[in-house]
DNA sequence: TATGTTATGTTATAATATAACATTATAAGA
DNA sequence: TCTTATAATGTTATATTATAACATAACATA
């Protein structure tokens, strides 16, 4: 099982981990021989500052003030697609909302733990999960192409400041 | 495991299964001491007509046929917060839509197969899954509330229709 | 520097969802 | 049956999320 749950779930300087996963992201991009361009890296940045997943217009409003000029919903959303194609971003289709994958080159569940208090959001892969979840399709003979595991719950730092309560 | 996938991925005569669906409604609503009126009966109706989910507007405009006046969209999203509440209709995040649940009183994964061709889609429920992924909260210390899991893949009669081709 | 490709700008609008307040049904007690 | 509390819907307006369609610009390569 692969998870950033411990990272993620506490307050903890990750200028490093902004910066490897940028370095990936470039590495990822040469590879595929496309470009990180200055916005689409400056998306993937906002969304690694910020643990918690963020909607387009956020987005949008955090590159004003970083750019120079306003960036318009059509820009945001194809940078966020170019950034999925590569996996190095998902969406979180319940949140309506992006975040930045913090192993984009391991084998993928898409299992997401959503803190409801903090919004805060760590990921998880698990090959028996997928395994599982391909023998179910098997049995009612659906061919599986993605999937997406979204989990609700409490985080470990907010359960325990309501329990100190 | 749990499923309605052979049922929903066949073309089928499921006015019993509706009949069945709303009959199991009402004695939910009887049980909780709510009341399932007209609109709500007639949106629940609607989406077990449709095997695939549909969109609130979707909902509408085929409300508005059935119904003598237009309906509004707040009142089409509190009927189906109403059904929700009472585990009778789930929604799928990633499609915006709505979904009748085929068991409504059973132990729930919230798994759903979706057909990414014809856009049916299949609802599984399995406690191995459930679980695992309960295991995968606790590893991380994190308390699961509810979970969504969505597969997408493509379903066995449109696979069967492809490879006759 | 021409040319094709890729990305962005721009405008407009589609699609999904909810806030806020008024009105109407419905049910339960006096 | 009236009254009152509760629950549901109507109504208007608008917020939020996402994309279509076409014009322009940036960039790499021959």
């Amino acid at each position: 099982m692969l998870t950033n749950a411990r990272l993620a779930f506490q307050d903890h300087d990750h200028v490093r981990s902004i910066n490897a996963a940028i370095k990936q992201a470039q590495q990822k991009c040469a590879d595929a021989n496309v470009s990180l361009n200055s916005t689409r890296e400056a998306i993937l940045r906002l969304l690694w500052q910020s643990n918690r997943p963020l909607g387009a217009y956020q987005l949008q409003q955090q590159l004003a003030k970083v750019a120079d000029k306003p960036i318009a919903p059509p820009t945001i959303y194809r940078a966020l697609e170019f950034l999925q194609d590569l996996g190095l971003v998902h969406k979180i289709p319940s949140l309506n909302a992006f975040i930045g994958c913090p192993f984009p080159n391991s084998e993928h569940s898409n299992i997401f733990l959503i803190c409801e208090k903090c919004n805060i959001v760590a990921e998880v892969s698990d090959r028996k999960t997928n395994q599982l979840l391909q023998e179910i399709c098997q049995k009612a003979n659906f061919k599986l192409n993605s999937q997406i595991i979204e989990l609700f719950g409490i985080c470990p730092n907010c359960e325990e400041k309501n329990t100190q309560k």
